[in-house]
DNA sequence: TGTACATCAGTGAACGCGCGTTCACTGATGTAC
DNA sequence: TGTACATCAGTGAACGCGCGTTCACTGATGTAC
């Protein structure tokens, strides 16, 4: 609690601020660049101080993870929240639903290194479960178009899995620049393509 | 030529064994376990011989890369090849391309590590271009499904993204295990969906 | 309110390992005459 | 057919760096009495 300007013995909240270099640091780079040493610099600490708040590097990347996982998260919450009420509650579903998709290619797209972080499996847990959760969000808004009847309900696993793997594939196609010379000309409109096929897989006969 | 059975000086094609050494290594670990001087031990030459035939790590990995991406193309054309004819020539188009897909996640959930090591970028180019190459091998039976009419010319392009997506989405979150706990619990099951949601977001309305 | 002491949170230096890469060299091979 | 010599393809040792991690330590803080 004490501020003197000169930089105090003790930091107060090293293990925060560790955290949020290494995210810096994921976000550079992806999870390869995370480095101790460095980040140690960075924080303005030594080497051997993170070792009273992180057990070891694959710890630390489990945190790093987690962390990217709720900022993709938070990146589809946010497209879900921007879409406008209309009267249709179809329509609302629909465009949630959408923007959830939207939310997590602008995210793979615009954080290419941290969304690679966000997949990176160093092999323990995280110390607690995603807040909030991707798959959750995706699923409260496919929830939501059974709902309104957009979706069967008899087909709710097989849509969610269908609408996963499409906006996971154009993500990872897009960030990792693969296939974008013969395939994809376009991102945008690659990105359209896909929802659009998204809608047509997912969506009950009418 | 000469075949003494003790090791000869010269060992004659070193950079073809060389590039097979690395790759095994790929298949058990992924790109990063791609290893020179435990390469060298394996193939029983001196670490820096290797560097007679290849010009850094990086030469190597763009080497690796397109060796991992051809055995995947090669997946999938095996899966075409056995395909049977029946008469029906819309049948068969379809068969063949639903196979290309199956093939493409059987390589990525029976190879995972090979599969990730063949979408590796280096940052330099491979010396020839894949051959085969799994973009050429889908965009044929693509081509197929318009010559008899199941996909609309017109949405050739749009139909080749969504096909990539869903099939390589399924396949990077199988092979890196992501969201097998929360959304898919049968992996077959899951495969199965996604090729039936990719046909129906594909297929012209009839 | 003051003092003794356990505990927490840092420092600084160094260890140790693995890995890509280089260097000076030597053995084998092919070619000109 | 034999010899001289350039060239190719290896060896073996070592460099150098970066990185995670450890160790003995010291400074700050909180608590019991």
């Amino acid at each position: 609690m004490s501020v003197s300007s000169k930089r105090p013995y003790h930091h107060g909240n090293l293990k925060a601020v560790v955290l949020g270099a290494a995210v810096g640091q994921a976000r550079a780079g992806g999870p390869d660049a995370v480095n101790l040493r460095e980040l140690a610099h960075t924080v303005g600490v030594s080497p051997s101080a993170i070792y009273r708040h992180i057990r070891d590097r694959d710890h630390l990347m489990a945190l790093v993870a987690q962390a990217a996982r709720q900022e993709l998260a938070a990146t589809m919450l946010a497209g879900v929240e921007a879409v406008g009420v209309s009267g249709d509650g179809r329509l609302d579903a629909i465009a949630r639903f959408a923007a959830t998709g939207r939310g997590y290619i602008a995210f793979a797209t615009g954080s290419t290194q941290l969304f690679r972080a966000a997949f990176y499996d160093p092999g323990c847990p995280p110390d607690a479960p995603d807040d909030p959760d991707p798959a959750q969000v995706l699923t409260a808004a496919l929830d939501e178009l059974v709902e309104v009847g957009v979706v069967a309900a008899a087909e709710r696993s097989e849509a969610s899995v269908m609408a996963w793997s499409a906006v996971h594939g154009i993500s990872t196609l897009l960030a990792e620049r693969a296939l974008v010379g013969p395939l994809i000309v376009d991102p945008e409109a690659a990105i359209e393509a896909v929802l659009r096929g998204v809608f047509k897989a997912v969506a009950a006969p009418t």
